[in-house]
RNA sequence: CGGGGCGUGGCGCAGCCUGGCAGCGCGCCUGUUUUGGGUACAGGAGGUCGUGGGUUCGAAUCCCGCCGCCCCGACCA
């Protein structure tokens, strides 16, 4: 394979900076990204729905060609889907480092020899996808992996002074639901974060437990979207202290009981200190009603005050769950005692569907429109909507900006009408759209359009750039 | 897994009941036109009608099997 730009992570990560108007080398419109011109990328848009999507969510992504289905509950995700795939793992990422989990990378296959151990072979039923590879042996593709860390963590644990410790891992996950549907909401095979903790006492688990409580609160905030954790069933996972992190969607899944102050808190208030008690944060968010309709109950609503009561539509995008020795009994994990007694860690396990919260946070953020990509998962802050492709001072305004911009925005060069890019462009969910036409360029003014809300200016280039680039670090 | 529905060009659909040249809209290509919210006109390309078998002079259409996909329910990150 040549070599290519793109394949510079450095590149990727830190754009070289530049004036903000590029210098005079830069009026080629595409020195470095030229798949992120429209008339080269590869960003199909369709102008219908499909027949087979239902929900707004799976609409739009077919619609503004963020994914296709190569198989029920199976996608592809296409150039600017997987960009936001990317940014919401990122965001993910980040969270779990600053919380003191480490990122490792698990296999998709495992033996089924694991899962014998735990037992949970045989329970798991017809959603575990089995397998045999030439040698007869049996494997399965995960669909979660708790044995599989509670050996490799076991393979190297020995004392109570290798705990506690906190892995995971971004990887893709199958579940062979019945009834795959929702599009990514609902998928079989599915991106997922799952993290692990390993503590020496259950106090010690509690405080891992509290850690990703509120590295999710933030999360989740850092995506723009409010999630409100609920005591949850712990399920087949196990255990007893379990919450789930649902987000307020008018197209939610399930419906939601909650106390209205939930709603008025900002998790990224104060930047937690993950070493110190974090009970007064988890206890803000447990002591208000919160609970999903299976869950709900009626004389706990009754309780609460009229104007207090917030019943709404929701999603789920996080599960905690603390479930103690579970499986480092069923595994046979012990470590060496602080008296040199051998002892089984605590443990409890933390997941977050990535791929199913880029089809929530198009629940949450779009309208008639399209989508409405909220900044900091957006796959490009910007589209710079060249509305006469070689007109030359349009081709210079549009290129210049769009350098200054790049990778982070798409230069829609097409050779089209009007309309079709804007509405290219509100499908799409830019953030920011920078319309540059003959009469602007001709004066050196650009229109700058905010997709939310929908406020247009006319502005000069530096200032659109500098804007666009503002939200963008906010 | 129970119930229901649908497979016809890239997308959305009609045609099937009552067998007889495979159609429409959008998209795509060429030309002209238009030029700030999916413009108009003209020309054009593109389909083993999911698949296998059967009935028939003849099957998208009727019959049987299979596969795939969607919806409701149960289930679920």
């Amino acid at each position: 394979m040549p070599a290519s730009n793109f394949l510079s992570p450095a590149r990727l990560r830190s754009p070289p900076r530049r004036s903000a108007l590029g210098s005079a080398a830069n009026l080629d419109p595409t020195p470095e990204h030229p798949a992120l011109r429209l008339s080269r990328a590869f960003l199909p848009t369709l102008k219908e729905t499909p027949a087979e999507a239902q929900i707004v969510s799976h609409r739009l992504m077919l619609r503004a060609g963020l994914i296709r289905q190569t198989a029920a509950g199976i996608y592809a995700w296409l150039p600017a889907g997987q960009r936001v795939l990317q940014k919401v793992a990122q965001i993910v990422r980040e969270e779990q480092d600053r919380a003191g989990a480490q990122e490792i990378l698990m296999p998709t296959i495992q033996p089924a020899e694991l899962w014998q151990r735990s037992g949970r072979y045989d329970d798991y039923g017809k959603e575990m996808l089995r397998i045999r590879d030439r040698h007869d042996r049996e494997m399965l593709y995960g669909p979660t992996n708790e044995e599989m860390i509670t050996d490799i963590f076991g393979a190297y644990a020995k004392s109570y002074r290798d705990l506690p410790r906190n892995l995971y891992h971004i990887q893709w996950k199958f579940r062979d639901e019945v009834r795959p549907r929702f599009g990514v909401m609902r998928g079989r095979e599915f991106l997922m974060k799952d993290a692990y903790s390993f503590d020496l006492t259950k106090e010690g688990a509690i405080h891992s437990y509290r850690q990703m409580f509120v590295a999710y609160l933030r999360t989740f905030a850092r995506m723009g979207l409010k999630a409100i954790p609920m005591q949850a069933d712990t399920g087949p996972i196990g255990g007893n202290l379990s919450h789930e992190f649902i987000i307020l969607a008018e197209t939610g899944e399930s419906q939601v009981f909650l106390h209205r102050a939930l709603l008025d808190y900002d998790a990224l208030r104060e930047a937690p200190d993950y070493d110190s008690d974090l009970s007064h944060i988890t206890e803000f968010w447990t002591r208000h009603y919160a609970a999903t309709d299976e869950k709900h109950d009626e004389a706990a609503w009754n309780a609460i005050p009229e104007a207090d009561r917030v019943s709404a539509r929701g999603i789920e995008v996080g599960h905690i769950f603390y479930f103690g020795t579970k499986y480092s009994a069923a595994m046979g994990l012990t470590v060496a005692g602080p008296d040199g007694a051998p002892v089984h860690p605590e443990m409890g396990s933390y997941g977050i569907g990535v791929s199913r919260l880029v089809g929530a946070l198009i629940e949450a953020n779009h309208d008639a429109n399209g989508i409405i990509w909220p900044d900091p998962v957006a796959p490009w802050a910007a589209a710079v909507i060249n509305l006469k492709p070689g007109d030359a001072a349009t081709d210079a305004l549009a290129g210049q900006v769009y350098a200054a911009l790049a990778p982070d925005a798409l230069l829609d060069d097409r050779d089209a009408r009007a309309g079709e890019k804007f509405a290219d462009a509100d499908l799409m969910g830019h953030p920011w759209q920078v319309i540059v036409g003959p009469r602007g360029a001709a004066a050196g003014r650009v229109e700058l359009k905010r997709r939310r809300g929908g406020e247009r200016a006319e502005v000069s280039p530096e200032d659109a750039i500098a804007r666009i680039r503002e939200s963008r670090s906010a």
